[in-house]
DNA sequence: GTAACTGCAAAATATTTGCATCCTT
DNA sequence: AAGGATGCAAATATTTTGCAGTTAC
């Protein structure tokens, strides 16, 4: 991925909220930024904290409901009663999300991350289930920790 | 599965919380009672209220913190912040678990099955990368819904 | 009898809601 | 100007902790 100035960044940021008919606001962008910035999944602790003790935690809640509502981000379930969240590729959209990949947790230095080449498996389920979504969630080393 | 008399069923459950070198007292007897009678998965609030609000909330939290400790029952972690709990197979003890079964959650009646003839795929992971437990969780409608 | 377990009270956290004000369009 | 978004206060809900009394072994 070729590195981005922030101008370029600041437009894909506006887009991005345009497109999902949002209004452009300071809190929308910074959190936005923030997904952008950091790789893999962030807690909503992480938001808050990140975004530089700007804003009240309520607009955090109410922003990552939002995002998540028009498709723009994605919850990762946890074991912990700590979800993540991370970005959609773009062909999500209110509604609908696509997001058909895996889910990483590291043990080591407990960053999720989204595998976006890995792609969920088929899964035979017993006669009279039928499947929509599937989520996966792996967990162990990641290749910045092994 | 043959139906067991009130006795086998008590029987089992000292039993189990022998193993685990736990006292057997009556709130661990109660959940475990309803996790044995129950089918699929339950929430914390489904436990507190399914044991005939009898003990405190404080006594849920620490015997299904107990019960994950010593490998009798699992997590499974959801979207939604409302983690649920089921029963191990008997092969999982303290400190390790050996669930690779993938979990179910039904659109309609909100249950949530562990689906134990279903093994958790393989993964092929990005090169760096390496895998320890594998969560599956496949939402769609269970075979009661259809 | 001793260690383990429970229940109550209270603290610490996390999440939701209402409303007045401010910002985007 | 109008509708939407934010920030504050406060209401709820959830989870954790300390401790004294009770129970299992």
């Amino acid at each position: 991925m070729p590195k981005q100035s922030a101008n370029e960044i600041a437009v894909r940021i506006e887009s991005l909220l345009k497109r999902n008919r949002l209004s452009v606001t300071d809190s929308r962008r910074k959190i936005l930024q923030l997904f952008l910035e950091h790789t893999g999944a962030m807690a909503h602790g992480d938001i808050e904290k990140g975004a530089g003790e700007k804003f009240d935690r309520v607009t955090v809640y109410r922003t990552l409901q939002t995002f998540v509502d028009k498709g723009i981000i994605h919850i990762i379930p946890t074991a912990d009663n700590s979800i993540r969240y991370a970005l959609c590729k773009d062909d999500c959209g209110e509604g609908h999300h696509h997001d058909h990949h895996i889910h990483f947790v590291c043990n080591h230095c407990n960053k999720t991350y989204c595998l976006d080449d890995v792609v969920t498996p088929d899964i035979k389920l017993p006669r009279g289930y039928s499947a929509g979504h599937v989520e996966v969630v792996v967990e162990g080393i990641c290749k910045n920790c092994q």
